[in-house]
DNA sequence: ATCAGAGTTCTGTATGTTCAGAAATAACTG
DNA sequence: CAGTTATTTCTGAACATACAGAACTCTGAT
């Protein structure tokens, strides 16, 4: 028999949190619905079914699956097994940083390396011309400048995940880095 | 007389970088038709009056319109004059780390403070009752991280201009600064 | 093998966004 | 002031995206 004994009301602190949440994603490229259901696996305490998900958030759970199949793209949702229940249950990461420097890696694969090699193409391209020099010099800057967006993103990917964790204890050392 | 010697056609070039741009746009939450209209002001050696950037876009004026005030809004294009023309000319900032740290300066505003707020309220009223302790310490938790980020955001914010410029050469230290 | 429930994919509808062109307003010229 | 040109705002059409519900597939239990 279908489990109904889970959560299917929200408490009115989580509502909120979980509407803002979801429009903060629509601001950041991200569809509403993802951003919700983050938002609820983020806030629970336990892993949730897609039923569960879809009734809390009164979405179709068609709407839950392909979101929960997007989240997962981006790494900070998996799918884990309950014991004696052979529905596939979902939870969040729930290391903020882990999941930020998750989510910077993912949209430098997906946004910033693309951009890179397009930049790399013009720069190429506009050097075998004479025409225009003013524009290979502004998108020789571009590269530049995404290159080392991006050297920065491999920095802080590779540091030990507890160091991560610590960025916390770190305002104010930042201005003395750029003096060092 | 209306100026007909102005740019009309765009090198390949700069149209892939163009194109590519607008896409790119899209992804971060921004449309298509302005993240275009920055990338041509962005190449463009001098600045461009609103006729001229719709008809190299081919795009309709109005339209040009609308994206030249919310790229304003950016603070990353600016309306200038030019001297026996009494069209509005423009142009985009072209240092592109002074860019980056106004855009993050406004997004900051426009979507971490009122995260912050949200936040705020959320911990607040999640504190009176005794219900749904694992949520609370969750929001708390990300409250933190959020402030953390704004926090990294200011340091970033109040650096000397130079100093930005700066952080190319900064590659390889940020490790070293996890460790101190 | 059959059935029930879980999970995914497909399809049409609704909602939201983008955009051109028209209309209105404002700024400028002689 | 009258005419002209620049600029902004409004409106509806085209387009894109999000979404619910239905259809379908898969899995495992009996």
């Amino acid at each position: 028999m279908t489990d109904t004994t889970n959560t299917t009301a929200l408490t009115p602190v989580a509502e909120k949190f979980i509407l803002h949440w979801g429009e903060m994603g629509t601001r950041w490229g991200v569809n509403r619905t993802v951003a919700q259901v983050h938002a609820l696996l983020f806030l629970s305490a336990k892993p949730l079914h897609a039923e569960d998900i879809a009734r809390t958030l009164s979405v179709a759970r068609s709407n839950v699956s392909t979101s929960l199949h997007e989240l997962q793209g981006w790494r900070i949702v998996r799918a884990v097994s309950v014991l004696g229940d052979r529905r596939q249950h979902f939870e969040s990461s729930k290391d903020l940083w882990e999941m930020f420097r998750t989510i910077l890696e993912e949209r430098k694969r997906r946004e910033i390396d693309p951009t890179v090699a397009v930049l790399r193409e013009c720069v190429a391209e506009s050097s075998k011309g004479t025409a225009d020099a003013y524009a290979r010099e502004r998108l020789s800057e571009m590269l530049d400048f995404v290159l080392t967006m991006s050297a920065l993103f491999e920095e802080f990917r590779n540091l030990p995940p507890a160091a991560t964790r610590g960025l916390i204890k770190l305002r104010g050392r930042v201005r003395k880095l750029f003096r060092g």
